[in-house]
DNA sequence: CAGTGGTCTAGACCACTGA
DNA sequence: CAGTGGTCTAGACCACTGA
């Protein structure tokens, strides 16, 4: 009776076996009570215990099984919720002018017979914008990026001056999937050059490749500094799920 | 009707809006029917329509407002699931040997106004545990861990022949929640050493806390040699969350 | 075969919020 | 104020699966 009263039944239901849950007082492979026991214990009916006791399966919390029963679920190791930063965000909100400076951009035929660069032109051709992320006037990620140009008509007449070509892409050609491989690298000597750093220099080496449905949109690469920049990544089992 | 008959019908009703929604036939901003009409077409009730709509919205596909009405919702770009790989899985997988090779384990108080360690150890002392992953012989990564000893008594008869630390732990100690920072650095004499590779080199970085509840349990760094090592991010909008 | 969860119905009352 | 989604009920039939 300390819960607040605004919360939705169901929700307070959940949060209940959450708690006791995430405190170890139910452990892994432990029985929960069946739904008959739930409803009589909160006295509401079967979907509302339903409805809740379904949120934390699809959480991944607990696991269910016919004739069986509820049972806490092991946790799982094999997903996190990575933060995916807006580069330009994040250097703003450290207080820096973010600008981005433009390298390269053309528009060219895909390479022949390579597979990576013909899948994402489909049968048109390549857009290839390269350019740097700057912090206070300093370049903090050098990234090359090849679109579709058959996927993204209007990228032609795009203007990167307030928006920097992830984000543009972003605002017109909502995506669907995106993959993306992060590694480290050390800077060749061209790229070092443009981050104006010696050469060798370890980076974050983010890879990412976007898909709106079965259509490939755009392929990038981009090298952080090392010790400028890193990546979290949070997990709490499936929260995202449910709040 | 060319739908597969088994599935229930609140899950393909969610399906087909989600098909057209990733299919872009449904843009961003785009209003869906509300609820009543979607139980006039399916010919349900409006609870098996709330079901398949409510999925949605929580795996943030849709945005719902009351009065308002059910519209397609902008892609979200700041998360993505993050596979978290299990190191010697991994290396079997791509058909290697694998071997945890130990390189330091001990036992010692927390480091004096060190607040990281003070938080890790508690009231309690520290465990130290460095040692590399092997693959067909050669080292992979280099690891330096740190567990609370109050948090983890049964960790001082662990043998990590079978098992390597990390694994071991969460078959012992399930965690709630971990925070993970990726980044890039060049490995030290030192760790270059032990990794058998010049000094300088650049490694991923993955630095890990974990808890339980509000108990931290382990703080892990470790070092992987970039090249031979990457790590994978898939987005599908909250897709973890519908399958 | 009996207990459990999965699904679904046909209603109901309500809070919110845009017109 | 009227339309919309949020929640909840008190039933029902069923599939699955462990005893």
């Amino acid at each position: 009776m300390t819960v607040p009263p605004g919360l939705p039944l169901h929700e307070r239901i959940r949060s209940d076996f959450e708690q006791r849950i995430l405190a170890g007082d139910l452990a892994p492979g432990d029985r929960l009570p069946t739904e008959q026991a739930v409803m009589q214990v909160y006295g509401c009916s079967r979907m509302t215990v339903n409805k809740a006791l379904s949120a934390l399966a699809t959480a991944g919390l607990i696991d269910r099984r016919k004739k069986a029963g509820t049972f806490v679920a092991r946790p799982r190791v094999h997903s996190m919720v990575l933060d995916v930063p807006d580069i330009a965000a994040q250097v703003r909100e450290r207080g820096q002018s973010y600008a981005y400076r433009s390298i390269r951009r053309r528009t060219r035929p895909a390479g022949e017979g390579e597979d990576e660069e013909a899948l994402l032109a489909g049968k048109g051709s390549l857009i290839e914008i390269d350019g740097l992320h700057m912090a206070d006037g300093k370049a903090l990620c050098i990234e090359f990026r090849l679109v579709s140009a058959l996927a993204v008509p209007a990228l032609a007449e795009a203007d990167f001056a307030t928006d920097p070509p992830g984000t543009w892409l972003l605002r017109h050609v909502p995506w669907t999937e995106a993959e993306t491989r992060i590694s480290a690298v050390a800077a060749t000597r061209q790229e070092a050059e443009w981050l104006g750093v010696a050469a060798g220099v370890s980076c974050l080496c983010v890879e990412r490749r976007t898909w709106r449905g079965a259509e490939r949109i755009t392929t990038v690469r981009q090298l952080f500094l090392g010790e400028a920049y890193d990546m979290v990544a949070r997990f709490g089992p499936a929260q995202s799920a449910l709040s």
